[in-house]
DNA sequence: TGTTAGCACTCCACACAAATGAGTGCTAAC
DNA sequence: GTTAGCACTCATTTGTGTGGAGTGCTAACA
């Protein structure tokens, strides 16, 4: 059996309707508001041949249909195989982002507004901090044989941590060393502070390779913790509001799941090995694709953002099968555009 | 009509029977399951006592009595009253926390703890940025015309800040300014820099008084823009097991509040004026003594914790009316300890 | 005077049946 | 190939009855 024009039309009418409404859709509902100019009778014989080829089926004998994810799937790509509008230029993002001056500050209000604009959940993962070139280390006295190393990298990240070290030290001082850990690392990538090089390092520091070492066995720790990247979320509760899963234990159920962040981390990072597919950039999953229990209700978009041309983080939209796919889409492109701008600007 | 013996006893026989079960308790439970000595009848006397004088109340005319806020307040207070077990030393609390150096990575790891341990909702404010006192002020090269500003206060908490100035710097410039903002602003509290010190101490800078002026006027408008206080929660989802929001919509809209940040604050930091009584340095607020629709059935247990001697920041549980108090209130108790000691251990 | 047994009454919760209605598949006619 | 008509299915809604938990009141009792 062919998926001929008529049988598309009819399952495009489907799944359009099955969005806004959330509810089985049946062959009268399609013959009256689609002017596809055939009877009910006809249509009914159609969708039979449809789920017949899996892309819908029925709740139950006696109800309409609802899209599968095979029909979602094949939805989904004609959405992202047809020509967008360029991404419009979001002057209240970029007036909200001028505002942030750290990247940890910038990527949480990103989804904040993702979510708020998409009434999805809206993720992010900061950039893979291993891969980032450092740029600066500078050392802070804070008390008696306590230190603050401040590591900044590749758009303008700062990580801090608090060092304890046997001995005092004066900021005099702890500037020189600071002088020397940057002459030894800046342009690097943090992935490339391994063992061998923090000897190395630490010989050029005389009698203060002890602070020398506890600042890149931490930083060397913290990349090999998978504390690499942070995931912040925005917008679960919108989750709550819709139909799907007006059911408590469902509701329950993916608040609890979207509360994991180490789950959420493993589900965007896919994105970074070989295993999904990536087209133009925007990367789906739809309900079973996602190989989770929890997520079978759910799709998930997510992109990659490039810090000086490496893709070093993904931001994503987590919503119901039954989303709006191109409005979600074209949001996420838009922000990613913003974000890049702002991390790249310099 | 007074409140004898008996009638206390009851009360909080009923109030202990309903933290159980969140079901209304009828004479007979009570008459069976504690050992007072008299009939289902006599109770039912009594209870209808204490329903007039306002401590017990009935769903409808044919259920069993559930505690009033009037009914908690009292029992808390009792609790409140009693003497406690003093605060335990929690190693494995220890053991978590050591390993957070970042102030904010401590109350982030120590609210995931509270709410854990006591299956609420745990939420905390950072320190009150602008009490805190300045300890070090470093700045750090960026990039061109990018310039990183780490503030650390008391407690070692360190802020970042990312600015734009107008020429480029070299690190040693930067950190002879940081020597002079530093001789400048070391010790005194953040909320000191105002508009006549920013002028005062920009004429140190001579002619790099423009970043001088930036660094100060960025930390001035951080603290006037309500920047000062962060608020981390954890937890939220616990509420959604509990019987009281077995209703999708009562679930919904406690989630809601619990995501608005800014009203949790608000609810937190009611700690710091004068409108409510502090016991023992915990305060306990029922209900609608919250003062909020959304609250209503829910109680909040708070306390501060000191940096230095001062009261700067205040962690609580947000959970049903029907919680544990007792245990809540060890729980808080025993962390706090904790904390302080984390951040006053210099 | 306080306590208690007995009883009528209230009201929620639950189960079950009946009615409703949306939607289908099949058949026969066009 | 298309469509009208019809019997059938099944989830949902509505109505009804029953059981049970719990009360308040009254009268008897210590």
């Amino acid at each position: 059996m062919e998926l001929n024009e008529r049988k598309l039309k009819i399952l495009e009418a489907i799944i359009s309707n099955y969005l806004d409404t959330a509810e089985p859709v049946g062959s009268r509902t399609i013959s009256k508001n689609y002017d596809l100019g055939i009877s009910p009778a006809t249509i009914r014989n159609e969708m039979s041949d449809l789920e017949e080829l899996g892309f819908i089926m029925q709740p139950h004998t006696s109800a309409g249909r609802i899209p599968s994810d095979k029909g979602y799937r094949l939805y989904v790509d004609m959405i992202l195989s047809a020509k967008y509008d360029s991404p419009k230029h979001l002057s209240y993002v970029e007036a909200l982002l001028s505002k942030a001056g750290r990247i940890e500050t910038l990527l949480q209000d990103i989804v904040a507004v993702l979510a708020k604009e998409t009434n999805l959940t809206a993720i992010v993962s900061t950039p893979q901090y291993s891969k980032c070139k450092i740029k600066n280390i500078q050392l802070i006295e804070l008390e008696s044989q306590k230190v603050l190393a401040v590591i900044v990298t590749d758009g303008n990240m700062a990580n801090n941590y608090v060092l304890e070290i046997n001995e005092d030290m004066d900021q005099p001082m702890l500037n020189k060393l600071s002088f020397i850990l940057n002459n030894q690392l800046h342009g690097l990538d943090v992935e490339e502070i391994n063992l061998p090089l923090i000897e190395k390092i630490k010989a050029f520091a005389g009698n203060q390779d002890e602070i020398i070492g506890k600042v890149l066995e931490v930083v060397f720790q913290a990349v090999h913790n998978n504390e690499d990247t942070q995931i912040y979320t925005s917008g679960a509760i919108n989750m709550l509001r819709l139909p799907e899963f007006s059911d408590l234990e469902k509701a329950t159920s993916i608040m609890e799941t979207l509360d994991k962040k180490d789950y959420i981390r493993q589900l965007l990072l896919n994105d970074f090995d070989g295993e999904s597919i990536v087209t133009d950039g925007v990367n789906i999953k739809i309900g079973s694709e996602n190989n989770n229990e929890n997520m079978k209700d759910c799709s998930l978009i997510t992109t990659t953002y490039h810090i000086g041309g490496k893709p070093l983080g993904v931001i994503g939209l987590i919503g119901p099968k039954r989303m709006d796919y191109q409005s979600a889409i074209f949001s996420l492109k838009c922000l990613i555009k913003e974000i890049e701008k702002r991390m790249n600007d310099s």
